[in-house]
RNA sequence: GGGCGCUUAGCUCAGUUGGUUCAGAGCACCUCGUUUACACCGAGGGGGUCGGGGGUUCGAAUCCCUCAGCGCCCA
């Protein structure tokens, strides 16, 4: 035999994905003929490599469209890129500063287009390492959103909105990137693990017209010139009697009420709370309940204001600040107490800095009303979520749905398209164009004079979220021209659109489900009156064996392209799905992936056997028909099965049912059932029966298994180069005789006892035995006689109606076998695992006996339990008499 | 503080409306084996009172209550 006997992954890989890209396999058109089946890929960062999240993701992307490809389907799974415009930005930047460059000293345009040329050298990265993983993208169609098209679309999308009136200018406080000079969204504020020491100081404030003080507690004793009030809990009776009373703000003596608020906690710090509405989110809902003003005390870059009233303090840093007012506090004597405390402080997860509560102007999408048919959909189960306890969590957040500040004071994306003419805050107009938006700029302002020159463009771009929102509808070209009018996308124009969308599965991590997947709903209804998809699959994350997050700054990754070079695109896919049921997290352990990488050398083994046989066509292979139907049978079996586990998305059910029978039922029963002794050819019929069985496991494993499944799917026949599995037919579900099945397994059951009777004995597989059956029924053993004498290696099985002396027996159900072993048989042991047998059994038998002289039981459980339970019975009581027996034989 | 979820074999997890030996799978582990596809292998085996307690029911891993531990989301 000249094939090695390892599978080599690295011969075939590249090959066949060079193949399939040649071919056009991935490539799909609009055909009336097919059913579509679309799925866009979640688009990675620009600024990202292949993580082992985008490995699992994307496979299980691979094996739904490489399986509805095969069932005939007209697959298209669109790829893409996302322009991540923080992420992104960060980079730029930082690259710059390398080069000495700072992003203060360029243009917009400028910036602009070193940011471009970073994307065009950077931005593919991962869509060309996902073809090493084997995906099956449409690549003609890779969509970046910050294409062309892609840009008017977001923009066209911003002013309909502004225009049905779901946009709006409004403060807000948002987090504050003092160093990036950026409004961070929240889930880009972390928070170290276990907190971060800092200091508690108490301070006295003077009461208004009175000796008296109030000591407050606080961490930012920078920001007492901004304190507007002191708050107390109402139901604190140290402090109830100040309230309405007034404070004075240290060393400016501005004067300042003292209200009641329950958010106040009684025993945190000193019961007394200064408030700050301009520095502090929950201040700021406490502003707005008790109507204080807002002394905004913090420039920009993290510096003090005039605003601060104190002429020292003024442009020096916001923590320098700090350190200053303790020190002068002291020498004032009013500082009472300094303590540390251990508390939660965000940093923005770009430069580590310390995240600024700042209360700015934003653009804002109203919520409310624009999501409601989305969640409804999700509700009525239009759209289905996997697994399905999602639902709850999409519930909650879209009945407590926010408004969601969609601008960014960054320079990479999408820079919207709101256009200033004059210093009121109102005197504004949103258009597509500056030249549409003059036009408006006249009729708003009645000024008629007005020209080009007068309008400035807001300098803010659009959150991110804010165009992958709309991936599923823009990845058509869904907002062109010709087929976006007012505010709708009209259909019946738009081929690909009306053809693809809405599109089949969604597969994406639950961490993105209310930024991305419920936003792409909401646009979904708001542009199509259609969801944009019909299934959500949402699945774990990769963590490693001590449940961390895998990720750069751990360390604890492995490179997914070292993996697939040292053990095979196919044993990756299958590692990463061996163990990540839907919805649950993935403990990474690279013994999963070693498991993918013996299964496809074990599937190479089994062919390297198949093809290595000769036909002898005078042979007649009688013996090997029962094996063929029994395989047949099981294949089909199996199938349903993985059919059933596909339409509930458990992906790993799915794999694993398909292994188990390539590797279980094909390759240790099957195989061995049929194979010839050694050198010695087959008969046709059985050759041709495996040949084609194989076939159809390398089909049901080819989504999983792209790669040997094509190889061996060119070495078992002679094909021309278009006769790919990728593209061949998904095999259909037949009905299978179930007869036949039981037959087989019991037959496997007495091989399975010889076998352990040979393993407990001693006794070599090539030295024949005798099987003798004392049983009523010998025909239950017909079909399977020959393959039970051969894999056991029988010299005869035959019935016998007396007990057989000097024998190691074994009982199934009623029947008690016999294998006669002259001189090797121990007695007491044989009796003494008889008895044990037979107490377990008569155990078991009392308990069934219980339940059904219960009348409760056999008058309320359904008849199909009692009968079953009747049948239990009846089979302990025939082992118990066999058992019985037995013994008093030997004794 | 509010909401959601989890706890089953050494590990990772299945267990669909309570009822076919339902207490399972894969891996790991132990024994034996270099037989002629594969040691990235074969044959066989051990292992869990389903987190604790209580309840409903003829019957509970499954439903209810409670306690303990853990995780996630929002504040």
């Amino acid at each position: 035999m000249s094939l090695s006997t390892k599978y080599d992954s690295s011969a075939v890989e590249d090959k066949w994905y060079a193949h399939w890209m040649e071919k056009g396999f991935f490539h799909s058109t609009p055909n009336p003929d097919k059913e579509p089946y679309a799925i866009v890929i979640p688009p990675p960062n620009v600024t990202g490599v292949l993580h082992m999240g985008h490995m699992l993701n994307n496979t299980i992307q691979d094996v739904l469209i490489r399986k509805a490809r095969m069932e005939g389907k007209e697959a298209c799974w669109v790829p893409g890129t996302d322009h991540a415009s923080i992420a992104t930005e960060a980079k730029v930047v930082r690259m710059l500063r390398e080069q000495g460059i700072k992003k203060s000293d360029l243009t917009r345009e400028e910036f602009l287009s070193h940011a471009w040329e970073w994307k065009e050298k950077y931005g593919g990265i991962i869509l060309e390492q996902l073809k090493k993983l084997g995906a099956s993208c449409d690549w003609d169609r890779t969509s970046f959103t910050m294409d062309d098209h892609y840009y008017k679309a977001v923009i066209k999308v911003f002013v309909d909105l502004y225009n049905k009136g779901y946009l709006y200018r409004g403060l807000r406080m948002v987090n504050w990137d003092v160093e990036a000079k950026t409004t961070v969204s929240n889930e880009e504020v972390l928070y170290r693990e276990g907190g971060e020491v800092s200091k508690l100081y108490s301070v006295k404030y003077q009461l208004k017209d009175s000796d008296e003080c109030v000591v407050i507690a606080t961490q930012r004793p920078e920001t007492i010139m901004g304190d507007t009030a002191i708050a107390v809990n109402p139901a604190d009776d140290r402090f109830k009697h100040l309230i309405g009373k007034k404070a004075l703000v240290p060393f400016i003596n501005r004067e300042i009420p003292i209200i009641g608020d329950e958010y106040v906690e009684l025993d945190f710090g000193t019961g007394c709370l200064k408030v700050t509405p301009a520095h502090d989110p929950n201040d700021y809902e406490i502003g707005l309940r008790h109507n204080l003003e807002i002394i905004d005390t913090i420039n920009d870059d993290g510096t003090l204001n005039e605003k601060c009233e104190i002429s020292k303090y003024v442009g020096r840093d916001r923590f320098e600040i700090r350190k200053q007012i303790v020190k002068d506090l002291k020498e004032a004597e009013l500082l009472v107490d300094e303590k540390d405390f251990t508390t939660r402080i965000g940093r923005s997860e770009r430069t580590d800095t310390v995240v600024e509560p700042k209360l700015s102007l934003q653009w804002f999408i109203k919520m409310k009303d624009i999501s409601k048919t989305a969640h409804k959909a999700v509700m009525d189960d239009e759209i289905l979520l996997h697994p399905p306890k999602f639902k709850n969590t999409y519930n909650h957040w879209m009945e407590n749905v926010k408004d969601w500040c969609i601008s960014r004071q960054l320079w990479w994306g999408q820079q919207i398209p709101a256009y200033y003419y004059g210093s009121n805050e109102d005197d504004y107009v949103v258009a597509e164009t500056i030249e549409e938006a003059l036009k408006l700029a006249k009729a708003k302002s009645g000024n008629d004079s007005l020209t080009l020159s007068d309008l400035k463009q807001d300098e803010d771009v659009l959150d991110t979220w804010a165009s992958s929102w709309l991936f599923p509808l823009e990845v058509f070209k869904g907002f062109d021209d010709q087929y976006f009018k007012d505010g709708k996308i009209a259909k019946g124009l738009n081929k690909e659109l009306d053809y693809y969308y809405p599109t089949a599965t969604l597969v994406t991590a639950p961490e993105i489900l209310f930024f991305w997947v419920a936003r792409m709903i909401i646009a979904g209804y708001e542009y199509t009156g259609e969801k944009p998809f019909k299934d959500v699959y949402l699945t774990g994350i990769v963590r490693d064996k001590q449940r961390r997050k895998m990720s750069k700054s751990l360390g604890n990754s492995p490179d997914p392209l070292d993996l697939i070079a040292q053990h095979g695109a196919d044993a990756v896919r299958t590692g990463m799905l061996f163990s990540s049921p839907a919805g649950n997290d993935l403990l990474y352990d690279e013994k999963l992936i070693e498991q993918g990488r013996n299964f496809a050398n074990k599937i190479w083994n089994a062919f390297r056997l198949v093809q290595g046989w000769e036909v002898d066509s005078t042979l007649s292979g009688e013996g090997n028909k029962a094996s063929i139907a029994w395989f047949e049978a099981r294949f089909n079996e199996t199938l349903t099965e993985v059919e059933d586990h596909f339409s509930k998305f458990r992906m790993s059910d799915a794999l694993m049912s398909t292994y188990k029978l390539i590797w279980g039922d094909f390759c240790s029963w099957y195989l061995e059932m049929i194979k010839p002794e050694y050198q010695k050819p087959i008969d046709a019929q059985t050759k041709e029966a495996t040949i084609k069985f194989f076939e159809k496991i390398l089909k049901l494993l080819h989504p999983f298994m792209p790669f040997i499944t094509e190889e061996l799917w060119h070495e078992l026949g002679d094909r021309k180069d278009t006769d790919c599995i990728i593209v061949s037919e998904w095999p259909k579900a037949q009905e299978f005789d179930s007869t036949i099945l039981k037959e087989a397994e019991l037959a496997f059951e007495v091989i399975s006892n010889v076998r352990n009777i040979r393993n407990a004995k001693q006794i070599a597989q090539k030295e024949p035995l005798t099987l003798k059956v004392k049983g009523q029924d010998f025909s239950k053993f017909d079909t399977f006689s020959f393959v039970i004498q051969k894999l056991s290696n029988l010299s005869s099985f035959e019935v016998t109606n007396e007990k057989v002396e000097n024998s190691v027996s074994f009982v199934l159900t009623g029947d008690e076998f016999f294998i006669p072993l002259e001189g090797s048989v121990d007695l007491e042991k044989e009796k003494e695992e008889i008895e044990k047998e037979l107490a377990y059994t008569k155990g078991f038998l009392q308990s069934i006996e219980k339940k059904l002289s219960n009348e409760r039981f056999v008058n309320n459980a359904p008849e199909q339990v009692v009968a079953m339970e009747k049948k239990k019975m009846e089979d302990a009581q025939a082992k118990i008499k066999v058992l019985e027996e037995s013994l008093v034989s030997m004794s």
